[in-house]
DNA sequence: AATGGTAGTTCGGTTTTGTCGAACTATCCA
DNA sequence: TGGATAGTTCGACAAAACCGAACTACCATT
């Protein structure tokens, strides 16, 4: 075949951030998502960023430091669950919690999951 | 040093069934305990069996089947994360959902989570 | 107190899942 | 076009899940 000139750039976005529709969000998955202290955290910090938050920014925000890439598969974990939506913005991803999608397929779920995690914090 | 004559066969059953008090109870792992859908069908077995049950009913009345093994292990995880108490009865082990413990420690959140599990069932 | 039966745990080997550095891709700016 | 920044993917290693087999605990009978 011939070379293609350029590589079709949007094709790897599309890859890389595909999001499940609230209809289709599993439960186990979701739960597994927040069975974590890092991505609770980092939802802990996205619940107060409405506008959205990249992924450096919440790691400080969350007071944590790890290698890019597992930040980036903890965020890659959200995602696929449908805890968070990404999408780019310039040069950089901004995250989002999904929360109305959450409330709407498992109401009251994330908040009463949220108020566990604050308590066990405050504690 | 000097031969046991008998074994005492109390301290394998300490050493199998410690139960975290709830004050220790840790948010991540309750989240990882339910983040399974064959333990998250237990715990719902176990809220309609107040009285205890034990673990081959408990999978017979999920409809599931498994090794003993792995039945084991799963209600081991529930064990240590405090979603259940087991205690000998006679020859089986009867295992209890610490309801009240998990509502004391984190309120709601066991309720929210059953919700969604059974709406997920349902839909 | 030995035998046998039932309930469940532990062990060992294999498979799956998580972690992190290195290399890669996407985007912006000069 | 080059350099800088943000994040993803890859590959190798480490940790955890799974299941059959062997084991322990308990009860009942003899």
């Amino acid at each position: 075949m011939p070379p293609q000139p350029v590589s079709s750039n949007f094709a790897s976005i599309i890859r890389t951030l595909h999001h499940p529709p609230a209809e289709n969000f599993k439960l186990a998955h979701i739960l597994h998502a927040l069975a974590d202290p890092v991505r609770l955290a980092f939802v802990r910090v996205l619940t107060a960023e409405p506008g959205g938050i990249n992924c450096a920014n919440t790691m400080a925000r969350a007071g944590l430091d790890m290698p890019k890439s597992t930040c980036s598969r903890h965020f890659q974990i959200l995602r696929k669950a449908g805890v968070v939506r990404s999408q780019r913005r310039g040069i950089e991803l901004i995250n989002f919690l999904r929360a109305d999608d959450l409330q709407g397929r498992f109401p009251g779920l994330l908040a009463s999951i949220l108020d566990a995690s604050r308590m066990e914090r405050a504690a």
